[in-house]
DNA sequence: CGCTAACCGAGACGGTACGTCCCGTCTTTAC
DNA sequence: GTAAAGACGGGACGTACCGTCTCGGTTAGCG
């Protein structure tokens, strides 16, 4: 049921239960961000959407899959990136994306309820990982292009240096109370990667 | 006004409370690790640690504080470090104690919980937010150290790339399927801040 | 609005709930006749019932209501009198039968947990003087109707006698340790009214 | 223990036994008035009383043999009525006074818990039964010197007219809203004892 | 078009945990 | 050595949601 990637077998499916996912999914997410994950109830987003509890359970097997589904909605404002530049340039600028979603948007507001959910349910780790894994996949890519252009040392480890560069915002916005800023993005890969 | 030397109005406290506490507590953290936050429940810990689940209320307003207050006990369980060695040594050791832990212990176990917890929680946010940052500072001193030495580069700060070892582990740890393993502590740290 | 005819927004109703109230109602009277008012709880009732104590929230606001609202399904069993032969004569078979009945019956078992609620719910107080209004009429009838024949002296307060004759029924049952029994009907008439 | 008509073997007690049982019955009469049985609660007599809850336990074993015990307190108080007149002025002066106290008393506030009370607790039962005998008896026995004396016809059995005249003013207070008034005791007495 | 099947909202249902209150017992400390 | 203070295990309260399940009512799209 409601396989992420999914494309129907039929050609056309009712309108009205596209017309229901949207509204549903937008309300989930709307209230993950306002209430967080402790306080987010079914009834809650049922009666925001307009729409009867079964109806989501008609679409969702429970509270955690329909989270994990409206996640997958915010993957979609992603790709911010171009090509353009050195890739000292690309990776500053991923990296100060990366920072400004992780300081504020509705994503950030939901980080800490998907890290808790993926810890008890298998199906929101699994997607949980494999959405990151992809979401770090180019700057990992243009670590290693800097290695190989000689932009970066070559002694660095493409992988580890994405690690600590994401790992080091991530804390900020999980383990403090002073998120991580953009504006320090720079002093950030000077230290990780060496300057240039 | 009743006693005339101005003695304390209470000395003592009744030893049942303390020892009350400690099993709760004791019991409160072998059950977050063991169900996780999520379905961690007061009726259960009260079964667990063989108490009424009033006697639980009466020392803890509500689930948060518990657990919070659960948290504190963990506390304890640091300061595993020595002052043997050269700044790159020590760094090793602190950063594979970090690793240690991270992949497996009660710590590790409440860990999401605890992030999730605070998001909704002043109070255990507070806490979560002085703990992690009493727990960063060995490492900041040593890095900071070894910049002053040579050991390190200079252009190195200390605080990001302390940032960045511990980022690069708890990432691990929290978003994808694979725990940062203490062997790979050496490389982690030749890649941040450079090789010796 | 939505349909043209002006036909009645909710014409029938979940017939599940009628269902609900029947078996609940049902098990809170055995309840009650059986353990009193003192130990009388939703909880039991509930589970004597086979239903989930949420469901009989959803229908009776508080422990109180449920019993003022059992109560009432008692009344139906009344009724019990024919309109033949005389004065003298009808009127000990109603009070025979109000000795009967109070004497042993599930409404007799219910009474002293009746005058207690009484005396606090003002819902359930004023159901209860109803009832008993309601239930005295037929009595008062047919002492009025023997004044009035001469069965009776003319002197004698149809409703001060019947006050008197119920009275003494329900004292016993309240105040003494031994009920008043059917046998005793004639000479309390006798007493209270004179001998034929 | 704490039998109701017990005397105590040792001659003298520790003065502060008495003292705190006193100060116990009267804070539980007036609770009791108060509140009703209902919301009657043990920690809120010894809050009124400004005594440890172990205090009262120490002298009663449970709720209701408090109230018992209270309840006897209020049996000094009684003793009204004198030897003069003819039974019938005798009898009158008795009813009213019976009329008096449970149209309104601290007395009358606490019958209907002692009622429930008694059908659950079978030491409170015995002694309401008794406490109940031994008030009727002054009542039975003017009536039958009334009917020795010809006051009263010689029909009338003592013991149900008895019962007739109380069980109205008690019918009264239980079951309807208007309870018995003194002014009503006359007409009451020749209703059920025939006029003089 | 008109029918019928699917989908819908509404919300009742059996549960489970919440946090509160009070029970009657038991322990500790102070007077 | 008694009493106050109050901690304790227990259990019912009434509330909030859970995830399941009927209900009629309303579309949608096929025939």
């Amino acid at each position: 049921m409601n396989s992420p990637g999914g494309t129907p077998l039929k050609s056309t499916v009712d309108p009205r239960i596209e017309r229901s996912r949207q509204v549903i999914l937008r309300a989930a997410l709307d209230e993950l961000g306002e209430v967080g994950y402790g306080a987010f109830t079914i009834e809650s987003v049922a009666a925001r959407a307009g729409v009867g509890k079964s109806t989501i359970y008609r679409h969702w097997s429970d509270k955690l899959s329909l989270i994990a589904n409206a996640f997958q909605t915010l993957h979609e404002e992603q790709v911010p990136d171009i090509v353009t530049g050195s890739p000292r340039e690309r990776l500053e600028r991923i990296v100060r994306h990366v920072a400004d979603v992780v300081a504020g948007s509705i994503f950030s507001a939901c980080i800490p309820a998907l890290i808790d959910g993926a810890e008890r349910d298998l199906g929101l780790r699994d997607f949980h990982h494999r959405f990151q894994a992809h979401a770090r996949q180019p700057l990992i890519d243009v670590i290693a292009e800097g290695v190989a252009t000689g932009d970066f040392p070559h002694y660095v480890d493409a992988e580890l240096a994405a690690l600590g560069l994401l790992g080091a915002i991530f804390f900020r916005r999980l383990m403090t109370s002073v998120p991580f800023e953009a504006d320090q993005a720079s002093r950030l890969i000077d230290t990780v990667l060496s300057p240039p």
